[in-house]
DNA sequence: CCTTGACTCTCCCCGTGGAGGAGGATTTAT
DNA sequence: ATAAATCCTCCTCCACGGGGAGAGTCAAGG
């Protein structure tokens, strides 16, 4: 069909094809027969027949707010919404915390990638901290002075014998751990507190007490693999990630025993958890 | 089933059911089960009859990776890259540029959102600007002086007898913009040049010269409905939305009409695009 | 008039990272 | 023994289309 000129222009509508109108707004076909199917643009006009479908200008202003909108992040819903006559502008509220939020997630993801990109540089430790949540448990508790690590060991047996002779029962998930009450890291004369998780007090003895120790709602925890030597490690990665990712310690650090001695032969299977109370800095 | 006492744990593994497991690590059991089908973390073990997956310590530290690098942002598909030996700092590397990318867009379209709510707030205007590529044409034109916007219409109709008088075809689409050489809006003695494309060149006439006209990458295009008395305010939520969202203006704007008094009875169904060259400030 | 190539149609599967639920089997606790 | 909790598989759903199959349509050239 040859084109008309300007000056022959009659009052007849312009019915655009798809593939020309998607080219005329730099949208693809599959975009605008989805609009189609979910309603939010219908085209001016669809054949019987052949199903074609057939926009004209009419479908220009309507089309160019969709793709204004979805430029800005909104979803095809609340465009269609927005079409349907809620206020735009709350909308647009709304987006814009969502998009400040975003921003502020992502800027903390970038940290923790920097953070880890550092640290693998810095060592090769391959620590993964994570955070979750510490249950409230009842525990029971012996807090006692120790030499050194190795006298762990030692004071270890006897707990396990009270214990039995109480008639503890275990918690399920066994959750076994010591708290440091040293401000600091110290190799000699260490205060510590060995707790192990059960199902309900029983009355205090000499050596044990029971307690309940209420939920953390945020831990920074890592697992490390193999001998206990290895910690100083895994500590320094947890408070690397602490620092740079905006945390606060407000809590003695854990040490939870998962594999030990006493299930696996060899050190390097052992299995311990460091958990770390945080906060986040407001 | 009775705990065992800590100081009588045996050398057997202990297993975990997908419940527990998912407590003590604070993902849910849908993740675990998806994860396993996925091949990303299998149970250590799956009992053939009941179907029951059971996990062990030994599935611990996979997981802890798993969340950790899920928490930085990394698909699951990468993360079982990362599990099948392509070097994660490669990834992190990487990734880190995603997230980089993905905050500045994210911060466009804060802008851009910004820049709608203080337009609703100033003019009621419905402007919605959208960027697009104006492809490549061959145009009659006719450059000329007028002394105010009325004239346009006295000097359209020879334009158009001259171009059937030369034998032109209009492209199809049909494009047919002014092109304001003024450096700035004015009312009265105004450079422009009349623009329609057609679908090959014709020897020049006094009227009339062909040329062709490169493709713009990038305009910024908004669409205005209605008389021509609005145009300012179109011009202004352009203007506006260029500078808001880092753009600059490299040529001189277009104003392509859509529908006019040759189509439509009411000046109200009028449809015009102003369309700004622009780039990206760097 | 016929062919060719460009367009268009509908229908179905794909991906992300699981969530939600149905329906049925198993385990644990009372 | 029975009830409650837990587990299983299988299905659909979310947003936004992309990719392609198979078939029908349209315009131009020979």
């Amino acid at each position: 069909m040859n084109e008309t000129y300007q000056c022959e222009r009659k009052e007849e509508t312009v019915y655009y094809k798809i593939g020309l109108f998607s080219k005329m707004n730099r949208v693809t076909i599959k975009a605008l027969r989805h609009y189609d199917e979910i309603g939010l643009l219908a085209p001016a006009f669809i054949e019987k027949f052949t199903g074609y479908r057939y926009y004209t200008s009419e479908q220009l202003p309507i089309l160019h707010q969709i793709l204004a909108l979805r430029e800005m992040g909104f979803t095809l819903d609340e465009i269609k919404q927005i079409q349907g006559g809620v206020p735009e502008k709350e909308l647009l509220q709304k987006k814009k915390l969502e998009i400040i939020k975003k921003i502020a997630a992502d800027t903390l993801r970038l940290a923790q990638v920097e953070s880890y990109l550092s640290k693998s540089e810095a060592s090769t430790g391959e620590y993964h901290i994570i955070l979750k949540e510490l249950p409230q448990v009842i525990v029971a508790s012996m807090r006692t002075m120790i030499p050194g690590y190795d006298a762990l060991f030692h004071v270890i047996p006897p707990m396990g014998a009270e214990m039995e002779r109480l008639g503890c029962v275990c918690a399920v998930p066994e959750y076994c751990f010591n708290i440091y009450h040293d401000g600091e890291y110290r190799e000699t004369d260490i205060d510590v507190e060995i707790c192990e998780a059960v199902t309900e007090k029983k009355a205090d003895s000499e050596l044990l007490t029971f307690k309940v120790i209420d939920c953390v709602e945020n831990a920074a925890c890592v697992l490390h693999k193999g001998p206990y030597e290895g910690f100083p490690k895994a500590y320094n990665a947890v408070l690397k990630w602490v620092e740079n990712n905006g945390y606060e310690i407000i809590d003695n650090p854990r040490e939870s025993y998962i594999d030990g001695l006493w299930n696996k032969d060899s050190a390097e299977d052992w299995l311990t958890e460091i958990q770390f109370p945080v906060r986040k800095i407001c």
